[in-house]
RNA sequence: GGACCCGUGGUGUAGUGGCCAAACAUGCGUCCCUGUCAAGGACGAGAUCGCCGGUUCGAAUCCGGUCGGGUCCGCCA
């Protein structure tokens, strides 16, 4: 390799030398007579000047530069006259005057700037992902990326897991999200699927003996796509042998992701230790089972005192079997005008509330209903919210889970508005002791809210037989400023709590057997109790790059029709393949247009 | 499956019924220029305003449809 260093290196300390650079050209500035040239690579750029009386041939190349032309450039590195150092880059105290420069390739006209950071359309970045990625942001995101799995890497390696590469082409996950399909040529009419997490082979794993795994594993779920979700997705996936409480797993990741956060990044850890939430807890307090702990704005429960009023919004509600519920904003009395409270009251109507009671307490109050309140009722209420003079209060008078998913918005919508949520402090926490059950809503059956092979709490296990919907499950998940990082538990390894379970779910023997016959007969051959966790690492990276969107931290996301619009895929395949694989291609029926 | 936002030279924007056979910046081309760092200066080329249809004397602008991109709901054990 001719290169000496990368440009993003050369340093005072190198004046003198004479080094070779190759890289791109980021941009040209040609003054006529001097020619300067902005060479950049992944670690930063140096500036290339050239002069026409030291280096004619030089000057004659350089002249011919273009943006993202690929150089190579000899030359002595000197000091920069005094004054015209660059302090805004590593290497601007010096440059390299060139003695040689060779066009190794040019450059067709960009698509869009590289040396620029402008906004341009995703779909156009996404065809030329490759020059995209070039961009200063880009290239920082790839890096940390890097970063973050070498981390985690070394961390888990230091805690004694071994790293395990699992099957790609593996099996159908019953119950879970929509599987991608791969069909079988040897075995007509089969399939295999893409993982949606090596879950049943982690727990193999276990039973295998392997003590302690982990995987950077690949998973893949074809359901619709979010800013945070992609159809196939990263996680750091560990299980570990002899834990049976769920404490064990959460130390790890506590230390994991809190060193983790210090080493690549300036933000703040706002817990040490953590907060363990329990899911009732989180739902009540913050009206999500993924709350941002980045402020505060606790959802408070005032039915006691709201039902008490004659106000016939509160107290109906709260006879009606219901609930009232606000959120105190200290000293935002003011900082609300008319239409800034009917913005919030639309939101809070758009999550099913009926509507949004406020008050902007002060010398004179502002008040949607204190008019129909007695001035002791009155005094009641402020006293449940804690709240006094220049305090902006919001109530929602509805059904326990209206009322809080609605104030769960309005909560995260506040701290928008009130700019409450800095990126440059990073709240993790865990939530904790999930139900085990949930209700299906269009069926009214009983089904799993994480997976059916949680362990339930040992104290809940009488209540399996009599208040189902009561049992608390090993379940825990990671969040992080309002965003859901990790999901885990501790699993069954004791094959009569599994049997009631399936029973409990509704499943046949039969369906039993097809679905989880394998791993059950495995469980009978010595499986140690044991746990894991999945944290989720494209939403990791993407909260310490402050990027609002899980594409930006990967190299060839796809896009939100699930296609890669630079390599075009999917696409149709030639019939002999299909015909190898013994499919066909249904279309599907066209879309009746209307006449226009 | 549904709701909403966006689509104007290569790129990013302005223009919301006649002032627009479309403006600005940047990029591109030619030329001038020896200390810039988003170099500067001069000149030039480049857009049937995503597409189809409608309303109107007149449409980038209003309406309907359609295609493409994005955000959210459903969905994601």
């Amino acid at each position: 390799m001719k290169r000496s260093m990368m440009c993003g290196e050369v340093r005072a300390l190198h004046i003198g030398t004479s080094i070779t650079l190759q890289g791109w050209v980021h941009t040209v500035r040609d003054h006529g007579g001097l020619i300067f040239v902005d060479l950049r690579d992944r670690s930063g750029l140096a500036q290339v000047a050239v002069n026409p009386t030291d280096a004619p041939a030089v000057h004659a190349v350089a002249a011919t530069l273009r943006d993202e032309f690929v150089l190579e450039v000899e030359g002595v590195v000197t000091r920069r006259p005094e004054g015209s150092e660059n302090p805004r880059i590593g290497t601007g105290e010096v440059e390299i005057r060139a003695t040689r420069m060779d066009v190794l390739n040019p450059s067709l006209p960009l698509p869009f700037p590289v040396a620029e950071e402008t906004q341009v359309d995703e779909r156009l970045r996404m065809q030329y992902r490759y020059v995209d990625l070039r961009r200063p942001r880009m290239a920082r995101n790839l890096q940390l990326r890097h970063r973050t799995i070498k981390y985690i890497r070394d961390y888990m390696d230091s805690q004694g897991f071994w790293e395990i590469d699992t099957p790609i082409m593996a099996n159908p996950t019953p119950e879970g999200a929509r599987d991608y399909l791969v069909p079988s040529r040897l075995h007509p009419g089969m399939f295999y699927a893409l993982p949606q997490s090596p879950q049943q082979f982690k727990q193999l794993c276990m039973v295998a003996g392997v003590d302690r795994y982990f995987q950077i594993a690949r998973c893949f779920r074809d359901e619709d796509l979010r800013a945070d979700r992609q159809p196939e997705f990263t996680q750091l996936d560990l299980e570990m042998s002899f834990v049976s409480d769920p404490e064990d797993v959460l130390a790890l990741c506590e230390e994991l992701f809190t060193g983790l956060t210090q080493t690549l990044s300036t933000k703040q850890v706002k817990f040490n230790p953590w907060p363990r939430i329990r899911w009732q807890d989180a739902m009540d307090r913050f009206g999500s089972d993924k709350p941002d702990l980045r402020y505060d704005l606790e959802i408070v429960d005032v039915s006691a005192a709201a039902g008490a009023t004659g106000f016939q919004v509160f107290k109906g509600a709260v006879e009606a079997g219901g609930v009232v519920r606000g959120i105190r904003v200290p000293g935002a009395a003011d900082r609300f005008t008319r239409k800034g409270i009917d913005e919030l009251t639309e939101l809070v109507r758009n999550s099913g509330a009926k509507g949004l009671a406020w008050a902007a307490l002060g010398t004179e109050t502002r008040s949607s209903f204190v008019k129909f309140l007695a001035e002791g009722e009155q005094a009641a209420l402020w006293a449940a919210l804690g709240a006094g003079p220049g305090d902006l209060v919001l109530l929602v008078a509805d059904s326990l889970d209206v009322a809080r998913t609605s104030l769960g918005r309005l909560r995260q919508d506040l701290a928008r508005r009130l700019d409450l949520a800095s990126s440059e402090i990073m709240a993790w926490a865990f939530v904790v002791e999930f139900p085990w059950f949930e209700k299906d809503e269009e069926t009214g059956r009983l089904t799993f809210m994480h997976h059916p092979f949680t362990m339930p709490y040992d104290d809940d296990l009488a209540l399996l037989d009599t208040d189902p919907l009561q049992v608390r499950a090993k379940a825990y998940d990671i969040v992080c400023n309002g965003k859901e990082i990790a999901s885990g538990s501790i699993r069954i390894h004791r094959a009569d709590i599994q049997e009631k379970l399936f029973r409990l779910l509704g499943y046949s023997p039969e369906r039993i057997q097809t679905n989880f016959g394998h791993i059950l007969r495995a469980f009978q051959y010595g499986a140690p109790p044991h746990g894991g966790i999945a944290p989720g690492i494209d939403r990791i990276v993407s909260l310490l790059a402050d990027e609002e969107n899980i594409r930006e931290v990967i190299p060839f996301p796809k896009n939100q029709s699930a296609q890669d619009l630079m390599m075009g895929a999917p696409t149709p395949v030639a019939p002999e393949q299909l015909k190898e694989l013994h499919i066909s291609a249904v279309q599907p029926p066209a879309t009746a247009s209307t006449p226009g």
